[in-house]
DNA sequence: AACACCGCCTGAGCGC
DNA sequence: TGCGCTCAGGCGGTGT
């Protein structure tokens, strides 16, 4: 499941094959998979040639000469692949849309779920307008950035890490991975963390999803690189993925359960155990 | 307002 | 072998 290091991996490994090159042609095989409205060659940028590729959180955006872009969200099982110039990529492998771009590279976007979008967007104002409801990107959050956003929180602070509007890219392992880093337990309430368990929360969000990257994300099942390559982070995984097994720093068994809708597992030792609702006194 | 919860969607993994 | 069930979860919409 594609989180902001999975995103960035895919972000750096597209642009050495479609920077600066213009798109000649696209395949629609499901024009319902584009939101926003009914895709054209013009609207999927059929002419225009490739002059950045931008990033927010887990979203991110090809963009091209005179602003106009496509808004992109993996989702669960999404996948951009630059695929050889004969390949035969189609509906019958969940591939739903193909550009064909200079230098013999097509460019597949493959979803089998299809949690993901395209969105064609008109300008960078549209973009901006398009991204505005998320918060700081968690790759550079800073934890007074951090601590302004959970200030009036009365949830879990596991849901506020999830919640994009709060900061933008950690999803369910990477918020698992940092609250153990930062030892602090899933179930706490977000506004009622101190601001040096804030401090240190924002660090290990920013040093796990580092190190994420450095590996080339997390691949569980579906997530590759725009080469194919699988990430290699998983085998790094200290929480998630690992309940029941012994805590790498203290060997208890690590608990989990759904916090915030979702699987959460965490040390109880390292960690804290249930503090859902913390009395005031005594 | 703030939060909980559902539905979207498919494939893997499981028990029988 | 194969069937049916459960689970995975980002996100937008709806309910409380």
């Amino acid at each position: 499941m594609p989180e902001l290091p999975e995103v960035e991996c895919l972000c750096r490994s597209l642009k050495p094959h479609i920077l600066d090159r213009r798109i000649l042609a696209v395949d629609v095989f499901r024009a319902d998979f584009v939101t926003g409205s009914a895709p054209t060659p013009a609207s999927l940028l059929v002419g225009q040639r490739i002059t950045d590729i931008q990033r927010r959180g887990k979203s991110f955006a090809i963009v091209a000469e005179l602003g106009s872009c496509l808004a992109m969200h993996l989702g669960m099982t999404g996948q951009l692949l630059v695929r050889p110039a004969d390949a035969k990529d189609g509906s019958a492998d969940h591939v739903h849309l193909v550009w064909t771009i200079e230098n013999r590279v097509r460019l597949a976007f493959r979803d089998p779920r299809r949690f993901g979008e395209v969105r064609p967007l008109a300008s960078a104002d549209a973009l901006a307008r398009h991204w505005a409801g998320l918060g700081d990107d968690a790759l550079t959050i800073s934890s007074t950035a951090l601590a302004a956003m959970l200030k009036p929180g009365r949830r879990a602070i596991k849901a506020a890490l999830l919640d994009q509007r709060v900061l933008a890219g950690v999803g369910n392992i990477y918020a698992d991975e940092a609250l153990f880093l930062a030892k602090i337990s899933p179930t706490r309430q977000a506004g009622r963390l101190t601001p040096a368990e804030i401090a240190r929360l924002a660090q290990a969000i920013r040093s796990t999803l580092g190190d994420a990257v450095r590996s080339g994300g997390s691949t569980l099942r579906d997530f590759l690189d725009a080469d194919g390559q699988a990430g290699g982070y998983r085998s790094k995984h200290r929480v998630y993925g690992r309940g029941g097994q012994p805590c790498v720093v203290c060997q208890t068994p690590l608990r989990h359960n759904t916090v915030a809708q979702r699987t959460t597992t965490w040390c109880p030792r390292c960690q804290g155990g249930t503090l859902r609702s913390r009395r005031p006194s005594q």
